[in-house]
DNA sequence: ACCCATATACGATGTTTGTCGAAAGAGAGG
DNA sequence: CCTCTCTTTCGACAAACATCGTATATGGGT
């Protein structure tokens, strides 16, 4: 009798108003997470497995949750897939430019050293 | 015959150049170097034991390694003391208005659940 | 009903991190 | 020289973190 614990799980999406800008600073400060959500700033919705990311659909899975429950992004289901979005006008409201400054700042720096 | 390991270590301070976006974002996702962040922003210049922080003087001494070796911070000895100060031009030459943007969002958190 | 694709949960592993206490170095002043 | 203050290094520790493999759940298609 195996515990029921598929992908049906809460999904928690704080309130912008609870939003911690060092969980933030903390979500934003790995290639991975910062990977993410470069992409979701040119696309405004994708599919889980659709990111350009090189690791394990695990720990895909953990980097989303970071994300998530940071306020940084949000996810839906669809059938089979989960959609995730940036929750770009809720960071905006509560942290202003915050965003689009870091992400700029590590654009910035990618388009100097790394390509 | 004790090893030689005083406190006259080279004291490492990289170029603007050699920032990285991420190692910033990591320095200022911790509360006590926030704190030690936003004195700077006050004060020019100020001893290292004169921050307003609770923590050991060693646990200090690891947070300001964090923040030096980011860029956030450049420390001058001056007899037995070290000075600590914000590198702010630097910062701001590599990565345009991220640091103001990323303490104030703080400073507007601080002031609308702390006090 | 069966299989496949999508995505998650769990458990384990090795690394990094924040914290401290004890010991030590360096300078200032008696 | 001795002592006091300031700050560091070292060593240790528990907690958090990024990563993975395996097992499981959901939904679409055949």
């Amino acid at each position: 009798m195996p515990r029921s614990h598929g992908r049906r799980a809460t999904l928690v999406h704080p309130d912008a108003a609870e939003f911690d800008v060092l969980d933030v600073l903390h979500a934003l400060a790995d290639p991975t997470r910062m990977t993410i959500v470069r992409t979701l700033r040119a696309d405004p919705e994708r599919a889980c497995g659709t990111f350009p990311v090189d690791v394990a659909p695990s720990t895909l899975t953990h980097h989303f949750r970071v994300l998530r429950e940071a306020g940084i992004i949000r996810q839906r289901e669809d059938g089979n897939r989960r959609w995730t979005a940036l929750r770009f006008e809720d960071l905006e409201d509560r942290f202003p430019g915050l965003l689009d400054t870091i992400v700029d700042a590590y654009d910035h720096q990618a388009g100097s050293v790394t390509a």
